[in-house]
DNA sequence: AAGTTTATTGACTCGTCAATCAACAAAAAC
DNA sequence: GTTTTTGTTGATTGACGAGTCAATAAACTT
């Protein structure tokens, strides 16, 4: 009963399920089958449509960093002036969705796949860099010549805090996150130091 | 040729081993038998020593982070007053052995464990604890009441930092490291808010 | 209607790997 | 000097997993 145009709905599901799976695990240990089952296919198709598991993995970690991407633009499209960009860019990154199970899983295994898949790190590296973009245009108005270190040093602090929340034992707290955020820009912006 | 008294000996060349194959891999995907290999001896003789895979790499994070803690308190006790005593942290995590492929690798793979595995999550934990008491020991004469929540942005910026510098492409620069976390340090001292 | 493309899977290959075990060797204990 | 403890490995087990392939079937083309 094969109907036609499956290809992008399989890939779909199975870029779903991969992202599922990796939660379940709390790693990259996840076998295709496992991942085909879960997607409602044989492992044989899995391999049909991508070729290999690591490009299964790098679809995934694609899909995850669009949802963020998403995420960021769509709370970006919201916000009045450069603090409320700045803002936006804070809760976006700290929102619910970023740690649940599978992204926290997904982003954890995501640096380590880095060290050693290529495309893995150019990936990585445009979410860097789109990071740092919307917080330059948030900082540049506020700032003006020390947003660049600005930018860099508070790019750092989201990650730290986003690693910091997720392997702490009890439930993450992204406002708390975004709070201490909000403080280094403050303190920044206040006493701009030679 | 049983010598006796192998069992330390074999334990740490394991523990080394492991920890330069993780660096190889990049991941936690190496074998019992390459271990063993590198080590010199048989897998079945890291099996009769560790029991599983599982108490070796536990054995290998744990490694990781005494060394760490040695550095650390190498550093502190050579430090003279509270800004010495921070300084002293700083340069201490992002000194260039923190920056070794394999200690790379050793860290971004036990922040991944940590989720999985208790043990794991345990072993972080008290990193993290003896780093936030290291930074309150010199925060407190000069932050006061605020020691607390400048050691936690602190904290999150350290390990942010250290991401950043070893994912992006490039050597690693541990000096820029520590002048932005001077930085922050600097800033938040200077404008005791609210 | 014959041929082509797309969808789909069960069965299979070939490899790997964690863990176990039997056996051997040397030192220590008795 | 025999028994026990400690060190050591080759061989084996038992399981699993990535990727391939032949075969089947529906749809679309000509």
């Amino acid at each position: 009963m094969p109907k036609l145009g499956m290809e992008p709905i399989r890939k779909a599901a199975l870029v779903k399920a991969t992202i599922v799976e990796i939660g379940r695990a709390g790693s990259l240990d996840v076998t295709v089958s496992q991942i085909a089952k879960r997607a409602g296919m044989s492992s044989a198709l899995a391999h049909h449509y991508f070729g290999s598991k690591e490009e299964i993995f790098l679809a995934a970690m694609r899909h995850i960093l669009t949802l963020y991407g998403a995420e960021v633009r769509g709370a970006l499209a919201a916000a009045q002036g450069p603090e409320g960009r700045l803002r936006a860019v804070l809760t976006a990154s700290f929102s619910p969705g970023n740690f649940r199970r599978e992204a926290v899983s997904a982003w954890l295994n995501f640096w380590v796949l880095a060290q050693s898949v290529p495309e893995a790190r150019r990936l990585l590296a445009v979410y860097q860099r789109r990071l740092r973009s919307n917080l330059l245009a948030g900082l540049r108005p506020l700032a003006g010549a020390r947003a660049e270190s600005v930018a860099d040093g508070l790019g750092a602090l989201i990650d730290g805090l986003y690693l910091r929340e997720v392997l702490k034992s009890g439930a993450p707290d992204g406002a708390a996150a975004v709070t201490v955020a909000l403080d280094y820009l403050t303190s920044q912006l206040k006493g701009p130091r030679a």
